[in-house]
DNA sequence: TTATATGCAAAAGATTTGCAATATA
DNA sequence: TATATTGCAAATCTTTTGCATATAA
């Protein structure tokens, strides 16, 4: 979803456009489909509006969130992570452990599980399916 | 793995056998398959040894997923939930996001990609497969 | 006996919140 | 102008750490 697309479903659901919300929009934006953690994403922010504060970062993350625009995971080290929601196709990532390359899977493994979850009497609503690993550069420098 | 089966591999690397571990293990045994919060398994463990502390608790999850013990997983709440490593095969889960309740899916989508991240130069080292929703008992009261 | 483990309290790090000031519509 | 938004600092929550004391082997 484009800068624009996004300032406007903020707008349409009654919030106002302000300088910060913009920072922190255009570097979402800038990162595709790309995690980006709350750290880079309020440093990149405060490059683009230097007033950008970091409770803002937070209060407008959790309004993207809520609104179904932007997805968050949390690492095992206690990290989170923020992306874009593609509005193309649903997929998956495979995420390199050590420079955070991340690329896209277009495949995804819940249909096989909606028969079976049923089975289960269990409703579902989300999945996670990430692979990790090393990317050819970093699997190369991994122990340097 | 069993609570003495536990034990003795802590002692075989080293560990000395305290109450409190043994009360953090005991925890942990009976919890199976089931993910257990660090508070939950704080204040289980106490209920058979008071003296354990948190701090305790946690320098001992953490020797035990050193030893590839047990194994961690953060929610996207943040909630850091631990596991017993299943000495048997390989599998996911369901988890219940209302009451927590897990079940175990036998399958595992990851052969399929082991093809594929060999095409994209990506070493796989982990992955992570879950699926999320509401028990048959949680979704009737999820509103109330 | 001696090295490891623990308890306690303080520190650290991420995130949230209250409130007064500010900016958008 | 009225209301939503922000900045700041303090509060909160989880996890980690230093150090003196206790305990297993």
């Amino acid at each position: 979803m484009s800068m624009k697309e996004l300032l406007e479903s903020l707008k349409s659901n009654g919030y106002k456009i302000t300088e910060q919300r913009k920072s922190i929009i255009q570097v979402l934006t800038s990162y595709n489909n790309k995690f980006i953690s709350v750290e880079t994403l309020f440093n990149e922010s405060k490059k683009i509006y230097s007033k950008t504060n970091m409770s803002t970062v937070y209060r407008n993350l959790e309004i993207l969130e809520n609104l179904n625009l932007i997805h968050k995971i949390l690492t095992k080290e206690g990290i989170s992570l923020y992306q874009l929601i593609s509005t193309t196709t649903h997929h998956h990532h495979i995420i390199c452990k050590r420079c955070g390359k991340t690329e896209v899977i277009d495949f995804c493994p819940i249909s096989s599980f909606e028969k079976l979850s049923k089975n289960k009497n269990f409703t579902l609503t989300d999945h996670k399916f990430e692979l990790y690993g090393y990317c050819f550069n970093c699997e190369n420098l991994k122990d340097s």
